[in-house]
DNA sequence: CATATGGTTGAACGATCGTTTAGTGTTCTA
DNA sequence: TAGAACACTAAACGATCGTTCAACCATATG
């Protein structure tokens, strides 16, 4: 029937829903958009997957696949706690929308996944410091995970970010790659340098900190 | 009729779709739901904002005046380009969700006000730069726009944050101040010191910058 | 050849959606 | 005080949604 299309319809389906699902979301994606996109009935991806959750669900562990057999390579490709970048290096684009579609809408699976993507990054950031590539931080777990909410949050804002610097980072970098220094020289001037001067950072640390946390003030 | 509430009824009408809204979606909550929350009936709704799109038209504009509105003494306030940090100083929670939920969904108004957000993050880092509290920096634009993302994407991602480090950023962190600091120490750290050490960002910039764009080794 | 099995379709069902309509009070106004 | 204007409700309409069902066709098995 089908002519340049080895994958299984099953398969087909799959890949038609993550991405519908990516571009207008679960709730404004139907069942018959998911189906005309897959060339079948929308009968048929109720009778292979029971359900439209179900679907869902199966969209979840697809991409959630995807990315933890991208992680392990990211690690060594230099990508390190981005995973953005992981994504742009495999070239697994409609995985990334999907994701930053469903970040927000809250499965159980995504959460998971979020939770994985966070430990990895405490890991690779430990080795990070081993290595002396990474400075140290008073508060190693915290900031891992505060650096992977970032990299996840570009991601799930990358329409305004391309609107903003022109650089869309769920596309494939290397179709530009000066536009992309566009978003890579900024981040990589910031996480170099900082961006506070240390007045500023005193500042701040009296303000916020110090009046929360009293017994840190000696340990610095 | 309503006991306590001194709010006209379009105004409840709005402030209970901007909660409907913000908690399960825009296509996840029906009229009826914002109407019963309301306390009216769903052809009132309709009967004072025409239809959903405008109901949503009119949520957009609302919480895009709270913002606007709040954004004068953020500045003032030290939250700077954190716009989190300026809901939080007024109270605004309920726009906060709102705003984390409908950034994602791409209404025009939105992609407006990010616009906004992010040309006075622009004029806040400028003011920071010439004050001697943020260090200046080659891309300047670029620079504010990815800080302006990440303090979004942090609101974005308030519940995997949550998860994470145990501080919703759309709680009022008067509230545990102590708990808040697990979100605003390593930020403050990341911003004083930097992430990465001078080995590293030598390492990154002949990977990434200077092979995409030419020019600018000299300049530096 | 007969028959079972599984992929597939098209039509239909009930629920829910946004919206419309007719009608009921209530309030302001001439 | 008559009547227009307004806030508001209950009911229903058409569309779309997820889902079900009966039937069809292919292939494999006896």
């Amino acid at each position: 029937m089908r002519s340049t299309d080895d994958r299984s319809t099953v398969a087909r389906i799959r890949d038609a829903a993550i991405t519908e699902f990516a571009a207008n979301g679960v709730d404004g994606t139907g069942i018959r958009t998911i189906a005309s996109a897959a060339g079948v009935s929308p009968g048929l991806v109720i009778h292979h997957f029971g359900s439209k959750d179900e679907l869902r669900a199966a969209c979840d562990e697809h991409v959630a696949g995807i990315i933890r057999a991208i992680k392990g390579s990211a690690m060594a490709s230099g990508g390190g706690f981005d995973v953005t970048a992981a994504f742009r290096s495999v070239g697994e684009i409609p995985a990334a929308r999907y994701l930053a579609r469903t970040l927000v809408d809250g499965s159980p699976h995504v959460a998971e996944l979020v939770d994985e993507i966070a430990a990895d990054a405490v890991e690779y950031v430990a080795t990070g410091v081993a290595t002396g590539m990474i400075k140290p931080s008073q508060y190693e777990r915290e900031r891992a995970a505060i650096l992977t909410i970032w990299s996840l949050g570009a991601l799930v804002l990358h329409e305004h970010m391309e609107r903003l610097i022109g650089v869309d980072i769920t596309s494939d970098f290397s179709a530009d790659p000066k536009a992309a220094s566009a978003y890579t020289a900024p981040i990589l001037e910031i996480y170099g340098q900082g961006l506070l001067t240390e007045r500023a950072v005193q500042l701040f640390r009296e303000a916020f900190v110090d009046a929360s946390t009293d017994e840190e003030k000696e340990s610095a």
